[in-house]
DNA sequence: TGAAATGTTGGGGCG
DNA sequence: ACGCCCCAACATTTC
């Protein structure tokens, strides 16, 4: 054989079909070599959190299964691992898809001078965005900074890229180097909190397509309403899969359209969910064109807002599910048993920490940040400084939930808290979300004693909104 | 991709 | 029949 090797860097993009990297290493009549390095050393304060660790072990798994056991794992610096293999493996070139997270935006740039630098061919390719983030600009060269005119007049102008088939074969190289297994990776959790996680969760490429079908045939009509609704099957749980690329926007979008006009979908339908797609690329490209948004205000007139410090025990109660404000409570349960919460719920216990308690939206970024299996750094960066209201289109600093209302209007019959808070689940349907209303003889019937099988409601939601309103009010006028 | 306060309207009870 | 009041129901504004 007169192939040569070519190094194909999986990063994010955990799959075979709609690949480019791997397409364009076979189109170049190359042997492959499958590679995967677990590089938390360059991450530095974003190394992956606790549940995307796990998902990332059944991913691998999966992933190596599909490539025939030939995947090389690592971990450590990835330019000595990729430096490295290179010399045991006399690759002649590397592929990969493209990243955009900052750490790794200035980590490949190194790479890819470094070895073209020793005459390696390297390429990278667009694998996980339906427009990359330097495409689309306003007439006058600058970022967007608003969802709505992003989405309708930034990138409608083009339709998302084909995806790519699957390859019909792949052509490996031949090599002595060490291949390294998932489990050196250690990525499974040292504690067994992740059954929940397992008994919700189908991973891997072949998952991840038939999650989204089963979404399409059972969800997708209805979607634009029933979207909101935690306690029905109306949102597509695509997340997971997206982040770690086992499947890629371009299929989802483009599945979900064909999807639509083949079955009478209505127009509302997947254009809302396509747009939902759209939020996912504004998210990455806030990122990109404002990395800071990882950890500083968008908007800096946040930067000296009056965020309250003092008892830890708060968001303890917040993350434990243990605030006494059921839809909230639910939520926060939802995301640890399952690795994932709704959006809407989101939403709504984002409101409640960042504004009823008043703590710093870091804190709720750091703990979605390790316990969401889609944890993602673009998307949870713009979506806690959208609900602090400090980022870009964010909501208005006025906007705060009230979780009463919410939980009554999204989750009706109170099934989303039954199903996550099952101290509550003889609660009648009208005080399901208020149990603190409740007189003696319901709560007693229902065998809830408040203060002891569930809490009282952390915070007086009038007061504490108000609270809030004065806070933001200090900040805008200090502006 | 809010909520609460305030304003307006119109039907029905009633003198 | 009419005016007055009450108060949902809806609309607007304000935070």
């Amino acid at each position: 054989m007169t192939q040569k090797n070519a190094i194909v860097w999986f990063r994010q993009d955990l799959r075979l079909a709609d690949n480019p990297a791997l397409n364009a290493a076979l189109d170049a009549g190359h042997a492959v070599i499958p590679v995967y390095i677990l590089d938390d050393e360059n991450a530095a304060e974003w190394k992956l959190g606790g549940a995307t660790r796990w998902w990332l072990h059944q991913s691998l798994t999966s992933l190596q299964d599909d490539l025939r056991e030939h995947l090389i794992i690592r971990q450590g610096d990835a330019a000595s691992v990729i430096q490295a293999l290179i010399e045991d493996t006399g690759a002649v070139a590397v592929y990969w898809n493209r990243c955009y997270e900052p750490w790794r935006i200035k980590r490949d740039e190194a790479i890819k001078s470094g070895l073209k630098d020793n005459g390696i061919d390297v390429e990278s390719f667009d694998g996980s965005m339906l427009w990359e983030p330097w495409q689309v600009l306003k007439d006058d060269e600058t970022p967007y900074r608003v969802f709505t005119p992003y989405y309708r007049k930034g990138c409608a102008k083009s339709e998302p890229r084909k995806p790519l088939d699957r390859p019909d074969r792949i052509t490996y190289g031949d090599h002595d180097a060490v291949m390294g297994h998932v489990d050196d990776l250690a990525l499974m959790p040292d504690i067994q909190w992740y059954d929940g996680m397992a008994a919700f969760w189908d991973v891997g490429e072949d998952a991840a397509h038939k999650r989204l079908q089963d979404f399409l045939e059972g969800g997708l009509k209805g979607y634009k309403d029933d979207r909101n609704r935690p306690d029905m099957e109306n949102v597509s749980r695509m997340s997971p899969y997206l982040r770690h690329g086992e499947i890629s926007p371009n299929q989802v979008w483009h599945i979900a359209k064909e999807y639509a006009a083949a079955n009478n979908i209505p127009d509302k339908d997947i254009d809302h969910y396509c747009s939902e797609l759209g939020w996912r690329e504004f998210s990455y490209y806030l990122l990109f064109h404002f990395p800071k948004i990882t950890w500083d205000n968008l908007q800096d007139k946040f930067d000296d807002f009056p965020w309250d410090e003092s008892d830890s025990e708060e968001l303890k109660r917040w993350q434990d599910g243990q605030t006494g404000i059921p839809i909230v409570d639910a939520g926060m349960r939802q995301l640890y048993e399952t690795g994932w919460m709704h959006n809407r719920v989101r939403m709504i216990v984002g409101s409640l920490l960042v504004k009823n308690l008043l703590i710093h939206w870091h804190k709720g970024e750091e703990w979605f940040w390790d316990t969401l299996v889609d944890a993602d750094l673009a998307s949870n960066s713009a979506s806690w400084q959208w609900v602090a209201g400090s980022g870009a289109d964010a909501a208005p600093y006025f906007r705060i939930f009230n979780p009463l209302l919410q939980g009554e209007k999204f989750d009706p019959n109170g099934d989303y808290v039954r199903r996550y808070v099952p101290e509550l689940k003889d609660m009648p349907k009208e005080f399901i979300h208020k149990p603190w209303e409740a007189g003696p003889l319901i709560l007693q019937s229902a065998g809830v004693k408040l203060g002891e099988d569930y809490p009282e409601p952390i915070v007086d939601l009038k007061e504490s909104r108000e609270r809030a309103l004065d806070a933001l009010q200090s900040t805008k006028q200090s502006d």
